[in-house]
DNA sequence: AATGGACTACGTATAACTACCTATTTTTAA
DNA sequence: TTAAAAATAGGTAGTTATACGTAGTCCATT
């Protein structure tokens, strides 16, 4: 990398944190910002538009229309050579997991020092990938758990539709409600329902919300 | 203010955000930041034993210890000659009604670009108060409607039993579930239930479970 | 042309939850 | 020690969710 500049893009629908971001990376005289991003529609379009492609994206989890998670799922798959570090305010353990598994290098907490996060950046770029302590904490106490089939044993894919009514669900509305927002029938939702019950391994309402959130279908 | 610098102060958790806000505002000469919080306690300790006050706090409404809504209550009582400057993610009606109420001079998304900041820093300096269009709507809105009550009066604490109740929910128990497990009567698992339901202003379970989620009753 | 997945929809039940009351006992705090 | 709050329990009724079936249509891929 002696010579050549970082290329970054930055992803993240808060824009006074981005631009904070870039001046602060603006600072470092082997990091050059190419792009930034307010949500993850906006970086899938600059990647498919661009032939320019950045080294690393820092990729916060909560953005509108398509968030951080599976922007990264898409990206891992489409553009494997870019490496994402995902960025957000807490390191529970399913935020951990999950984007691990999705296809991130890295792992950093807003609450990060500048220290830190040019670290993790350098360090991503040197050896491909990079966790902390607290993210190799967390994922030796997974690995070591008998838990692990839920996050082994990948989970069925909802379909579009079943997320629909699982986000709509989430915000307190109920079947019939549902289905006058979506324009189909009750007895639908209710198939929709069944189906999420099923494929979340649910007992009730309180499953899917819980689901629903440690997957990211709703952000909270 | 000529001549003399604006005092800030930055309170927000994340120390990425903070830097980042630092160096956006280290670049406008006739403002200067004289202190950084990472929740409201190390800002009121900053506040009490420090005569050098700020102008202004810039302050997040969501930190831990003491969060932003408690912190600018006690400083519009404690330190009114200081304006607070509210810095959220979402600019949600109940968000700003409660920052407002609670003494906030201001309110301000960090979706904001850097010139908004600046302006709004100025115009509170000038005027002692700014809000923006978005915010004024959400104010007018509010006059107008007669859903005051709930906004008004600020959410009642849950109590311990009901704190347990409102853990089994989410762990997808059922009332007589719960019953059994806390060996009393379903009636009076259902009378939680209720006045769960009425204090956290919720429509449903999803409505609970999200809540205790959000409130760190329970950790996902 | 056929297969399969997604989306749609319904029948018939039962289980679970929510609304709106009252009311007693126990615990806590003024 | 007295009032307030919390925890307990019930009546009655209505609404909503879940279980377990079946089945047609659309659409993309084979």
């Amino acid at each position: 990398m002696i010579g050549k500049k970082i290329k970054i893009v930055l992803a993240d629908d808060e824009e006074l944190f981005r631009k904070g971001i870039y001046f602060l990376l603006q600072r470092e005289p082997n990091i050059e910002v190419i792009f930034e991003a307010a949500n993850g529609n906006q970086l899938m379009d600059f990647l498919k538009n661009n032939s320019k492609h950045p080294d690393i994206i820092l990729m916060d989890l909560k953005m509108p229309l398509l968030n951080g998670v599976e922007a990264t799922k898409l990206i891992a798959q489409q553009f494997p050579e870019i490496k994402i570090i995902a960025l957000t305010s807490y390191n529970t353990k399913s935020f951990i997991v999950n984007m691990i598994e999705v296809g991130a290098s890295s792992f950093l907490v807003k609450n990060s020092t500048p220290q830190e996060m040019i670290l993790t950046i350098n360090e991503v770029i040197n050896k491909g990938f990079y966790y902390n302590e607290s993210v190799m904490k967390v994922l030796t106490e997974v690995n070591s758990s008998s838990s692990q089939k839920s996050i082994l044993f990948k989970q069925e894919e909802l379909t579009t539709r079943e997320r629909e009514v699982l986000e709509l669900i989430c915000s307190q509305h109920s079947t019939a409600e549902i289905a006058e927002r979506l324009f189909i029938s009750p007895r639908t939702v209710e198939t929709h329902r069944t189906t999420l019950l099923i494929k979340t391994g649910s007992q009730n309402i309180a499953g899917l919300v819980v689901y629903a959130i440690q997957n990211k279908i709703v952000i909270i």
